[in-house]
DNA sequence: CGTGTTTGACCAGCGC
DNA sequence: GCGCTGGTCAAACACG
């Protein structure tokens, strides 16, 4: 079925060609795969007949002697016409076509500045977008900062929550300003220059400096394991460590996770991409074992995901995707890298919340306390949860409350490609559709369900929304990449934003089935 | 025979 | 230092 999308896009031409000549219903019929076989060799067959039927139609003296030659339609609204002496009208209407000419160039040049003066409108309406949401973006890691700097001073309780921006975690980029504002004492709400000035308004300097550094002070057990008391204990030796190697935290190695949980019957989910198995370990509290992948569609692509079996539910296939793909994505995975990062780049791009009982992990039921409190998104917290699990901070989607797939080891992309068919009436349109997937956890999110089909059903309903998100998740996260689903093309993909915002060294490619 | 999977061994990080 | 655990490697094996 991949393919049959794929085909849909590279042979986009031909069908509106065929289209020109009644062959409307291909679109449907090129899905099957044995019609695909047709309506290739049907094609090359028509094409070859044109071909050859121009060939055969031009006589010796090149005019057109088939009866049916004036009907050929290439498609671009090109007639052939005889070549030959010009008739006394044609010489007649020679000023009047002269004239035409004129006005149809001139209305050319005008549409052509039009054009550009639109471009360029789009453009400063994208730049402006991304400098506000930026601004909207300092603005809420500050007032965090200040929340937490006021919560520091007002109790001495080491177990209150920490707040740290998505960015702040998820950005592997060492930046010379991490550098030279590093401390080795972790206590950075009193050294760092940002905090001491936070109540003194906002500045280019003191938004910048936290902005880039990552600060996980926030400790979760691993993965796949159960919250361990003892990882609350914020005097914990491992945390005060933490606390006093902060740079660790700013290594560029460290990568950001992407774990969904979803139902499925199939042993692993479909996503477009090719892996292969390369270990297996019975992980600690949990049955099931835990199954190692990596990518193999191009050499040397460093991307991986585990595999495993929650232990509270067994239908729940949880799926850790780590690494950036390394090659251009197959179109179905692409579709899914890019709807997938931008509802979790929605999520993360507000001020997260990380509190200690939030964890969706591998084995652990415990309900999450919400994470998020994204502005557009007040049920983000439902949906999907961020830690800073050490030593990869993970944000986990949970697909759970999606309807169970038909068949086993059907690609959700498929799905929701069914669901544009009319299968899913809350799906409506690529590539924002799979938003509606992420529907509350039935245990956690239950009284918001409805507000999530509403505020989904408005985001599908804005594809300029995926656009402008993207535009303004590359500008936070920085130069645009060229890897993974980037390199495909999106149709989310705003104006310099060669396709999918994507997690620093995380994969975005990731569905269920 | 080539490719992918299985599985025990190995290594590194962490806690005690 | 030792044991535990997660993650990876690589030889053996299965399969088409």
């Amino acid at each position: 079925m991949e393919r049959c999308k794929e085909m849909i896009l590279l042979h986009s031409g031909r069908f509106s060609r065929r289209d020109s000549h009644g062959g409307g219903d291909d679109v449907d019929r090129a899905c099957n795969k044995i019609k695909e076989v047709d309506f290739f060799s049907e094609s090359r067959e028509r094409k070859l007949d044109e071909a050859g039927g121009l060939r055969d139609c031009r006589g010796g003296d090149g005019s057109l002697a088939c009866g049916d030659a004036g009907d050929i339609n290439t498609g671009l609204a090109l007639t052939v016409h005889s070549v030959g002496a010009p008739t006394a009208e044609e010489e007649e209407d020679k000023p009047n076509n002269k004239m035409h000419l004129i006005t149809i160039q001139d209305e050319l040049n005008r549409l052509g500045h039009e054009n550009r003066r639109l471009r360029g409108m789009l453009d400063q309406l994208t730049r402006n977008y991304s400098a506000l949401y930026n601004q909207f973006l300092l603005v809420m890691q500050q007032k965090a900062n200040e929340t937490q700097h006021i919560q520091k001073e007002n109790q001495t309780d080491p177990s209150n929550p920490v707040r740290l921006s998505a960015q702040q975690f998820l950005d592997p980029r060492p930046t010379s300003l991490q550098e030279t504002n590093e401390h080795t004492n972790g206590d950075e709400e009193e050294h760092s220059p940002s905090l001491k000035n936070s109540s003194d308004g906002p500045s280019e300097r003191e938004i910048n400096i936290p902005f880039n550094r990552r600060k996980i002070s926030v400790e979760e057990g691993p993965l796949d394991q159960q919250i361990s008391p003892s990882w609350r204990d914020n005097n914990s030796p491992r945390q005060a460590q933490e606390r006093s190697t902060d740079s660790m935290h700013e290594l560029p190695c460290r990568k950001a996770r992407v774990s969904v949980r979803a139902r499925s019957d199939a042993p692993m989910i479909s996503d477009g991409c090719q892996w292969r198995k390369y270990g297996q370990k019975m992980a600690k509290g949990n049955p099931c074992p835990r199954a190692y992948y990596r990518c193999t569609m191009a050499i040397g692509c460093p991307v991986r995901k585990q595999v495993q079996r929650c232990a509270e539910d067994k239908t729940v296939l949880v799926t850790t995707y780590e690494g950036n793909h390394n090659h251009p994505l197959p179109p179905a995975a692409a579709a899914m890298a890019n709807t997938t990062s931008a509802a979790a780049t929605m999520l993360l791009s507000g001020t997260a919340n990380t509190t200690r009982d939030s964890s969706l992990m591998m084995g652990s039921a415990s309900a999450a306390a919400p994470l998020f409190g994204h502005p557009l998104v007040p049920f983000a917290s439902s949906l999907a949860t961020l830690s800073a699990s050490a030593p990869f901070p993970t944000i986990t989607l949970d697909l759970t409350q999606a309807p169970l797939p038909p068949a086993a080891g059907t690609p959700l992309h498929l799905l929701q490609r069914g669901a544009s068919h009319g299968h899913h009436p809350t799906t409506s349109s690529f590539p924002l559709a799979p938003l509606s997937m992420y529907l509350p956890h039935a245990k956690v999110g239950q009284r918001h369900h409805s507000v999530a089909e509403t505020v989904s059903a408005a985001i599908t309903s804005d594809p300029n929304f995926t656009a402008a998100l993207a535009a303004a998740i590359s500008s936070i996260m920085g130069a645009p990449r060229g890897d993974g689903a980037a390199n495909n093309g999106s149709a989310a993909a705003p104006h310099g934003v060669p396709g999918s915002p994507q997690f620093p060294q995380s994969c975005t490619t990731f569905s269920t089935n």
